[in-house]
RNA sequence: GUUCCCGUAGCUCAGUAGGAUAGAGCACAAGUUUCCUAAACUUGGGGCCGCAGGUUCAAUUCCUGCCGGGAACGCCA
């Protein structure tokens, strides 16, 4: 269905129309001055210029058309030539009415299921997922989620970071210490066992250990680099325990995506593409685009639109190892080829804009995109501590994302047991509780946060339960679950009749379409979590000085049913767009 | 040095293609529970929207410069 604004827009639209004007001069919008009126058109001050008229004079023009439509009880011009409206409750009533009745909580689909492709997630094998990978996957997902309601077809590919150096790193590790493993043995022609000789616990050890090293250590570091080399090339040994690193880190991945209810259509990566970048790199070479520099081969991607300085984009290091610049293009011919999307957005750390600038001008320069697809890197801010520095826990390391996790847990289950909530449930319904409400708690202090920004990683915060958390956000649907089960149900099709008291709800009720259509454009999941706020926010407000199930007045009753069932389906639904689940009760 | 991002209340942050009186949470002060879940609600104090110009009928919002903070800048990802 058709969203208020825009019907509103379209009829006031034609009263500039009938003026000679354009009808965009007759957007309508929400009203800044509540006080006022409950929606407002600013156009009549701009068409002013253009039909070189007294903004007034255009405005009283535009009332006169309207005044008399039973859509408005209220139409007026304020101050320089605001022209300030109010609706009639029948319309009003009529409107909300089929919004309740809509599956979509009266949201229109954008798109017509064009494909996007989002890239997201990326952790890195061999490594395990500490609190920066939150941002990553949880934007991604819940950008996903929004294209997706808003009619695209999606596609979300966690792109691992399983074909660079840090391979190359542990496996020399490996070689040293275990040189007699026959993964290392060039004569070794396999099987080789299908049992992973390192557990995820492992290569947590590992990793940090042989970073260091090559960091301290420039033989060291060549090792690793010659490792890596030998891996792309795929020597056999090498290759089986490379095998076994991404078979046990993606199902530590799996068990963290799961409980953050994340998820993935692809579970592809850089390795994957790996077989397509000698062929792509042979024809660039041809084409002219890419050339030797210094050993290596590069694409240059300075153009001449502009005069900024780009460093070139590197396919092949001078040892011969591919880069992810090397496999971010190639993955772009890929998905061009499997897919052919009409928008690639990849949710990545805001640190690599100029990696995606340079990949992105390689892939319009070489040609690889048609020009009308989208590239966008939709980045996000880092995580930083008190002191404005990237997050570390106070023993200096990064904090593992199922200590946090589990830090809510533990306090959602003590808050259960203070109120005496769910103590006829089972161990096992109780738990999942404590989990939605941790997990609601960590995603939305994330998600709230304007994703370009950097922001203060507060463990206070993320495992904070009042205000504006993910958990205030449960209560209120919580509370609006049980009081409709305790009304027995709402009336579908009553009659809506907004008053004094719940006026201002409702119209909140009709800002849906606009909201999701500002968060799906921006790809800014923030928009969401504030406008849930909002709503459940000036929910509580109505809640609190009106009784709902004692109301006498069957009508009126029956009215405020629908109030609530709406509200809720908007709330659950918003969640729901972010990823985190209601819980039945809390 | 070059480029990018950020600067809004004591703190953490919103402000949705420029609009009328800039909002929320936390913190602080005072109140609300014989009644639908108090993880709640009500009320209060709190602001040269970093600074200076410019564009505009109108700028927290767009442009330029400066100041302050962060980040990236060829063989890591």
């Amino acid at each position: 269905m058709r969203s208020l604004l825009s019907t509103l827009s379209e009829l006031v639209g034609r009263a500039f129309a009938e003026q000679g004007l354009d009808p965009a001069f007759g957007k309508v919008s929400i009203s800044d001055r509540l006080d006022l009126c409950q929606f407002q058109c600013n156009g009549a001050l701009a068409a002013a210029k253009i039909a070189q008229k007294n903004p007034r004079a255009i405005a009283d023009a535009v009332v006169l058309l309207l005044r008399n439509n039973s859509v408005f009880a209220r139409v007026d011009i304020a101050g320089p030539g605001f022209i300030n409206f109010v609706l009639s409750d029948k319309y009003l009533g009529e409107f909300l009415g089929q919004v309740a009745l809509d599956d979509r909580c009266g949201v229109p689909v954008f798109n017509s299921g064009d494909t996007v492709i989002l890239d997201y997630g990326g952790p890195n094998v061999a490594k395990s997922m500490h609190v920066g990978h939150l941002r990553s996957s949880i934007i991604g997902d819940s950008v996903r989620r929004i294209l997706s309601f808003a009619g695209y077809k999606t596609i979300g590919d966690i792109h691992l970071g399983d074909w660079g150096t840090q391979n190359g790193m542990v496996i020399s590790e490996l070689e040293m210490r275990h040189p007699d493993w026959i993964y290392f043995d060039k004569d070794f022609t396999g099987p080789y066992p299908s049992v992973s000789p390192v557990s995820m616990d492992d290569l947590e050890e590992i990793y940090p250990a042989t970073s260091k090293a090559c960091k301290e250590d420039e033989t060291r570091l060549l090792k690793a680099q010659q490792a890596t080399v030998d891996l792309q090339n795929k020597r056999a040994g090498y290759y089986a325990l490379w095998q076994h690193f991404v078979t046990v880190s993606v199902l530590s991945m799996k068990r963290n995506f799961e409980v953050l209810n994340v998820h993935f259509d692809l579970w592809k990566g850089e390795s994957s593409v790996h077989d397509l970048i000698k062929g792509m790199v042979s024809d660039l070479q041809e084409r002219g685009f890419a050339v030797e520099d210094d050993g290596a081969v590069v694409i240059p991607v300075k153009t001449n639109e502009d005069d900024k300085k780009y460093p070139p984009l590197i396919l092949y290091k001078r040892d011969g190892a591919v880069m992810y610049g090397t496999t971010d293009l190639a993955t772009i011919v890929e998905r061009v080829r499997d897919f052919n999307p009409a928008k690639i957005v990849y949710v990545v750390d805001q640190r690599q804009s100029l990696h995606f600038e340079q990949v992105f001008r390689a892939a319009r320069l070489c040609g690889l995109v048609l020009p009308a697809t989208e590239l966008t890197h939709a980045g996000f801010g880092t995580m930083n501590g008190r002191d404005g520095k990237p997050f570390k826990t106070r023993e200096g390391g990064v904090m593992k994302l199922e200590d946090l996790i589990a830090m809510g847990v533990q306090k959602a289950e003590e808050r259960l047991s203070e109120a005496n909530i769910g103590a006829d449930l089972g161990e096992e319904e109780r738990c999942d509780i404590a989990m939605k409400v941790a997990v609601a708690a960590i995603k939305f202090a994330d998600l709230q946060n304007d994703r370009i920004a950097d922001y203060i990683f507060d463990l206070d915060r993320l495992t904070r339960f009042e205000g504006k958390t993910g958990p205030y956000l449960l209560y209120q649907a919580v509370r609006i679950k049980s009081l409709l089960e305790k009304a027995g149900g709402v009336r579908r099709g009553a009659k809506i009749i907004p008053t004094e008291a719940d006026r201002s709800l409702w119209l909140l009720l009709t800002e849906l379409p606009e909201i999701l259509g500002v968060a799906a454009r921006n790809y800014a999941p923030h928009i969401l979590c504030d406008h849930a706020f909002r709503l459940a926010q000036a929910f509580s407000a109505f809640y609190g000085n009106t009784h709902i199930l004692s109301e006498p007045h069957e009508e009126q009753k029956a009215s405020w049913l629908v109030l609530c069932h709406s509200v809720l389906a908007q709330i659950e639904h918003l969640l729901g767009l972010t990823g985190i689940d209601v819980p039945e009760i809390m």
